[in-house]
DNA sequence: GCTAAATTTGAGCGATCGTTCAAATTAATA
DNA sequence: TATTAATTTGAACGATCGCTCAAATTTAGC
């Protein structure tokens, strides 16, 4: 029943990242799919479709890679690695610092019903997964006992984007790796009710 | 020489805020200037030049709120209701949440390039306000002596944009009021070099 | 009030948008 | 290999995009 979708999807998923929902048009998908209109409409429904699929893979797989930090023994020391790795990417690559998610809510007013509502369902579900690594640091004792689970984890993904918006708009972005100190630095720090 | 400008500008400023660079038609501006396109470009030359002239007007605006806080007495105290002001936007303009500069800087890679390099610009010169906040806090004593001005600016900068972006994506900004309070706490938190 | 200059108008240009579907091609079955 | 079913193709549709410019209108100077 036709093509290997999950290829489709990661060269989707490139060109989502680039250019944005509303600045990639269905040729340059065709392009970059090598597949004519048809057959795309016919595996994925439409351009709207296709982003979800594209959307679905990537929460998908950044989800796994905050849960991996939260199983570990060592969450904290992980968290680091994690918020380090897209300081270090390559000019190329440099679109790929930006989360793809964060990326698409800027065209919030423009977008079709299914695309904000999943992009919400994935804001919260990345959320849960920074809930986990909370809990499980201040389960390990990394983190004091009564850290507000909640807050922290909102705050936590605040920091994300932070340092993803601001790695976006410097030249080097690995000159930031201070701001991944002082994130795991400010999470031991005050949390007033 | 031509109708008043600045109400034009305040007009497309309404648009381009809801809608970003890309989602925003000329049709759409027309409407909200009510003015045909032929006097819209004899007045701005094109969409981007329109936009470019809301981006300095937007970023002027803004600059002089942050630098107010530094120029005030109690620079701290001014910060901490500069960034609760966007929190309580009543539901209508709630498209206000989100800088206007980062909405647009996500749309990245289909930009004219005029519109990039100021976007860089104006990223730049908001951080010298901030810079400034730092730079009289740290004078009138409510932060210590040592701490890194530049850094500082960068991750207030970057506070500025995870709050406005948090707040965006939840259904009660104002319930976030308490990361105006990590965020000062922070302030007086570790800057290890 | 008349003329000339400045400004605004709006129909419409070529390009591109997301999408469709009859026809061609490929894969599966017997 | 003949027949059918599944898939892909790509020309083309209507809508919308940023933008142009001759004509109509408004403003300014005398």
């Amino acid at each position: 029943m036709g093509y290997p979708r999950e290829q489709s999807i990661q060269q989707a998923t490139e060109v989502f990242w680039l250019k944005g929902y509303l600045g990639t048009g269905m040729r340059d998908l065709q392009t970059a799919l090598d597949k004519r209109p048809g057959s795309i409409y016919s595996a994925f429904g439409s351009k709207e479709g296709l982003y979800l699929e594209v959307l679905s893979h990537y929460t998908g797989v950044l989800h796994g890679q905050i849960m991996a930090v939260a199983n570990s023994d060592t969450p904290l020391q992980q968290l680091r690695e994690f918020l380090l790795l897209p300081l270090t990417v390559d000019d190329s690559a440099a679109h790929k610092i930006q989360c793809l998610i964060v990326k698409t809510q800027a065209d919030w007013a423009e977008l079709p019903q299914g695309v904000k509502s999943e992009l919400q369902s994935a804001l919260a579900h990345l959320r849960e997964a920074f809930q986990a690594v909370i809990f499980k640091a201040r389960s390990t004792g990394e983190l004091a006992a009564d850290i507000p689970v909640e807050r922290a984890a909102m705050w936590l993904q605040g920091q994300f984007i932070a340092m993803r918006t601001l790695a976006t708009s410097v030249e080097s972005p690995a000159s930031l790796s201070w701001m991944v100190d002082k994130i795991v630095s400010d999470l031991s720090g005050e949390w007033a009710q």
